[in-house]
DNA sequence: CTAAACCGCCGCCACC
DNA sequence: GGGGTGGCGGCGGTTT
């Protein structure tokens, strides 16, 4: 991984790629990131706080690279064009491009983002969309994962991205205690839209409290069917003010958020148990495999059994330890559908 | 994979 | 009269 850096830089979501990409928190026996610290020009790099950092490698570090991060900086040469070819290249030849926060400007910038979705910081995503015209431009999500270019919102979902890609390469087992180290949610879900209407706590965080016992009851009974109708039943709500509170709190609705949480319990039964397809399906709720198959490769974008076949854990299975489970490269993602 | 039934979401509006 | 609520119905996504 390497992570691009540039005069100006925002220590807080390069701390980010460090944190995740940096730290080896690999179980024994198991391969984690090697992170590279990239700058235009190797040497002192100065953050926005005043403070400098060493890079230790230039652009042509990017070459070798199997994932570049693009950190914000609002330096002048963080979009030169050696920079931006540099991308370029690393894009062409199959690297995986992922930006943090304002970072988007840079790959957006090298062209990377034309007739693609993505996002950045909400405070900046109507600039965005006026600069480049052909970028679709989503101020409503905490990132959006383009195959093989990936761009996240403001600040701390920068954390949501990093640990959504440790879930594509590690799957969602890893990602979770990666995720519980960090001392975060393991998936926070729902977009920046929350933040956008209300920047600071408000009655509609009051009612986020009345959530709490049904999703948690929710999480717990993820196996048996249960309606939008049972959860605003629990939540003491018409279906109607649950719904619309439900979006207010975590930015999305009710019954995505279902769909959500038992595709993570299908991966999580997938990796850690030897069960069935056909009865993970049953036991995270999705009653038949062609549904768990349609949520599932929307959500994981593979389907169950290749899932199972990366990421299985095989616990005492293999002794020797010689045996490094690799990152996927590009065989496990295919390109976005255009769907 | 397709078609068709079904259900959740959201704008609208009357109501509290 | 402001701000929230709940019912209705059409649309589009989900399930069969």
């Amino acid at each position: 991984v390497a992570v691009l850096v540039a005069d100006g830089l925002s220590p807080f979501e390069f701390a980010v790629a460090c944190e995740v990409f940096g730290y080896d928190r690999a179980e024994p026996g198991v391969a984690w990131y090697r992170m590279l610290v990239v700058a235009p020009a190797p040497g002192l790099v100065r953050t926005d706080m005043g403070f400098r950092i060493e890079a230790k490698h230039g652009l042509r570090a990017l070459s070798g690279a199997h994932t570049i991060v693009v950190c914000p900086a609002t330096g002048a040469e963080a979009m030169s064009e050696p920079v931006l070819a540099a991308l370029r290249r690393a894009h062409r030849r199959g690297a995986r491009v992922m930006s943090l926060c304002t970072g988007a400007f840079t790959l957006a910038a090298a062209g990377l983002l034309d007739g693609r979705r993505a996002t950045t910081h909400w405070a900046h995503a109507t600039q965005l969309a006026a600069q480049y015209p052909r970028i679709e431009v989503d101020p409503g999500v905490l990132y959006v994962d383009g195959g093989t270019v990936l761009t996240s919102a403001g600040s701390a979902a920068s954390v949501d991205l990093c640990l959504h890609v440790v879930r594509l390469d590690f799957g969602a087992e890893v990602a979770a205690t990666t995720a519980r180290r960090m001392v975060v949610p393991p998936h926070r879900d729902g977009g920046q839209a929350q933040f956008i209407d209300q920047p600071f706590a408000d009655t509609a965080d009051m009612g986020a409290e009345r959530f709490t016992d049904s999703l948690t009851w929710a999480l717990e009974h993820l196996d048996e069917p249960m309606s939008v109708e049972d959860l605003a039943r629990r939540s003491a709500m018409s279906p109607r003010t649950f719904a619309r509170r439900f979006r207010a709190a975590t930015g999305t609705t009710p019954h995505r958020w279902i769909v959500r949480q038992r595709v993570l319990l299908a991966q999580r039964l997938l990796e850690t148990s030897d069960t069935p397809v056909d009865l993970v399906a049953s036991r995270s709720g999705f009653g038949t495999t062609t549904n768990l198959r349609y949520h599932f490769q929307r959500e994981v974008r593979t389907g169950p059994s290749a899932y199972r076949r990366t990421f299985q854990v095989r616990p005492e299975a293999d002794a020797d330890g010689g045996q490094l489970r690799s990152v996927p490269t590009t065989e496990t993602k295919e390109t976005i559908s255009p769907g």
